[in-house]
DNA sequence: TCAAAATAAATGCAATTGCATGTATATGTG
DNA sequence: CACATATACATGCAATTGCATTTATTTTGA
């Protein structure tokens, strides 16, 4: 068992990850009811769509989407399966790994990820954007970064 | 079909979104990971327990659950069903309505809560606490108050 | 070189979630 | 009052997720 200086948050740190908790919470599901009312994928599609278009024509292995959205191992399995059984990514052995596969958007991914855009994009307008000023906009993404890049 | 002006957002919201959405899933992932290494259950439970603890002796109605938590109707039926059956829980009719029910904390209940408490405090100050200055804090602390309150 | 360990990805099965609907009671209105 | 509508909560069923394990291949190192 576990014995030492159990670490406490105080009063202000606890105020914070609720609150971060809470507006993700909040616009998470106003983004995912959009999507889903324009008759859209959900966001979990999203992800997948920018980081195989940003990777352009080398692609991503499996193992490459699950460091970049942070989905388990199996999840990245089961989503790319759907996509690509949608039409909108293409995976191809690996000639470099025949364990392995390379995953890439096809231009139906291309024209659906745009669709998705102007839906999530105006919905993070309206979330963040059109709340929030210039300074304190650009502290809050200075102090995201910062704790992101704590947690190695 | 709505036609109207389509809100874009600048690099930098979708900057401060993009990195809200990654602190929250890394944070989240250590938190459950932590609770679950340790034997305990989700933060999901959690939640619950600290609204009921909260609310003491009136206990709370489901629907209020539902407004604290964010959860849907049918998500808040299914935890309380669970925690009760657990024994961290009770649920009574509601006298003044026969439709409803008041929801109460046992005191195995406010045991495990308290315990969850030594486990996801600790995590709230290593992602958190830990990383941020007091006056960075104080600053996050307004700026997500006011993007919550905008989300009305 | 070859066996042991590590890595890439898939999958069976149980648990959870989402959606739509059902049941019961309460409220509002003519 | 009587009916229509709204609210509170539960639940059947399909889809998704989590966990543990499997299969295939690559890497390591004695």
């Amino acid at each position: 068992m576990y014995i030492g200086k159990m670490k406490k948050p105080n009063d202000l740190t606890v105020d914070v990850w609720a609150r971060l908790l809470r507006l993700n919470k909040i616009a998470l599901k106003r983004m995912e009811g959009k999507l889903k009312t324009e008759g859209l994928p959900a966001l979990a599609w999203y992800d997948i769509l920018l980081e195989l278009e940003r990777a352009g024509v080398a692609g991503l292995r499996p193992f490459e989407l699950e460091d970049v959205t942070l989905l388990p191992q199996y999840g990245v399995s089961r989503i790319i399966e759907r996509i690509e059984k949608a039409g909108f990514l293409q995976r191809l052995a690996c000639d470099d790994d025949a364990r392995g596969q390379s995953v890439f958007i096809t231009d139906a991914g291309k024209i659906l990820r745009q669709k998705m855009w102007i839906v999530y994009g105006a919905a993070i307008e309206e979330v963040i954007g059109e709340n929030i000023g210039g300074a304190d906009a650009a502290n809050l993404s200075r102090v995201l970064k910062q704790l992101i890049e704590k947690q190695a």
